[in-house]
DNA sequence: TCTATAGTTCGAAATATGTCGAATTATAAA
DNA sequence: TTTATAATTCGACATATTTCGAACTATAGA
């Protein structure tokens, strides 16, 4: 439990989140606002809110909001009430990590 | 959605199979032979045999075989039969493609 | 205050997964 | 040919996951 990010069981959770097709589509959404020049979680503009983040996947509200919290149970987003949505982006930090880990150098 | 299926569907299956922290285990002990100026899948002195990946492990080799079938089954190790033993490894491209997936930058 | 919108929680049902032991196959060695 | 070792297949069972609809909570605006 040095680093639960880089340990193998909380990489498995964050695997496993990912596992599920619709939860990597929603991931994989998040992923297009993290692009250079943008500052994922600082710039407001530039997140999802949950409604418009499941947009065409064709799945229950309540479906949308369970995925969404595996996602943000095993560290891969985050979220935060703005009024009457909620915004959801990924801490490019993550990404980094998950990168790291299958480049072997 | 053929992208969607190609792209999303095919992830999803590979992430599903680190999602098991016993599979990840597999996969990450093979990832230890894929070091620069080794040539996975070519040395064969770099490569384990079932047996010896699950060492440690503590789970029947039933188990431990169905893991190996589910990491293959969706790409992510080769296996060859080798007299009494059969060697697994991965292929390099296959550690890029993941790498690459999260680095968005 | 009342209403509409956005999202969450809960309970249930169908399906998938992880695991084992027993039986089986493949190979090498005696 | 017989035996030992390495690994796989099969059947079973307990547990986990995915999904939904109904009910609920939170917020903004009229």
């Amino acid at each position: 439990m040095s680093n639960y990010k880089t340990s193998t069981v909380g990489l498995a959770e964050q695997f496993k989140a990912l596992s599920n097709p619709h939860r990597l589509a929603l991931f994989q959404r998040l992923m297009t606002c993290c692009v250079p020049g943008t500052q994922c979680g600082l710039d407001e503009a530039a997140r999802f809110c949950v409604g418009d983040l499941g947009e065409g996947l064709d799945i229950a509200p309540s479906t949308l909001s369970h995925h969404l919290k595996e996602l943000q149970r095993c560290g891969l987003i985050q979220t935060e009430r703005q009024g009457k949505n909620v915004h959801c982006w990924i801490d490019p930090a993550v990404l980094d990590k998950l990168s790291h880990f299958f480049a072997v150098r």
